[in-house]
DNA sequence: ATTTATGCAAATCATTTGCACATAG
DNA sequence: CTATGTGCAAATGATTTGCATAAAT
């Protein structure tokens, strides 16, 4: 199970560090102007795996197509009820929500996101 | 828009009280045992309107299809990552979380949720 | 009588998969 | 050389939609 270094994941690799939690779709759009023969599948695999290595952090929200981001340290989102678009949250790190948490009944956690919904600045015009 | 009583929508609010967060396709197993004409779009349909009409809540995961929730207070869920089943969680309704938020650029928010993610005590075995 | 709701099948949307061929190591 | 990756098209799963018919008010 070594992974090979090929051009499309390089290239994928490359467009995310320069975008905005994009979905895979807009990821397709931007890397096949460079790579015109690439494939989507190619790029739901590549962002998969790429997530999978923690090199990239997979955002799924309650609604609408999976995002993609390049920052992988712990934060939260804001998703746009209108447009679907993803920002960070101002929240810094709140881990103490777990401490106050009660009996979880045997449920082992380990994760936890906060998406706050909304309107964003352009949509609420 | 008046909404009428159809005997598929009573059912279908009847078999949610009994119900512990179900998707769609769970509630259509249950209804169509008592009602078997019963169409799946029909359950969407009104599974869809009593969330809008406030009598159930729908719970959009991160993961899998939809559930549908007959608690209509503020709350938060664990989803076990394995079966994918939803658990309350025991935690107080933390509302605090948005003052604690800092500049949100413009962005209005008018919701949150919080979702815990693990292996519930079944899956854990 | 009029409008809302239902049942069915087909459509949609995001994503995954099978498979033959290409390519990295 | 041989396992991993790619491109394509088809499959998948959840959900929605168009439309003719049925039922509620």
């Amino acid at each position: 199970m070594e992974n090979r270094n090929t051009v499309q994941r390089q290239l994928i690799l490359e467009t995310m560090q320069t975008m905005d939690h994009p979905d895979a779709e807009s990821v397709y759009n931007e890397v096949v102007r460079i790579h015109p023969y690439i494939s989507k599948a190619t790029v739901y695999r590549n962002l998969n795996l790429l997530a999978r290595k923690g090199q990239i952090a997979k955002v799924c929200t309650s609604e609408g197509a999976d995002k993609f981001d390049f920052r992988t340290d712990k934060h939260y989102h804001m998703r746009c009820r209108n447009c679907g678009k993803i920002f960070d949250a101002p929240l810094p790190p709140a881990e103490d929500l777990l401490e106050k948490m009660g009996d979880t009944n045997g449920f082992c956690i380990e994760n936890f996101m906060i998406e706050f919904v909304g309107l964003c600045a352009d949509c609420k015009k």
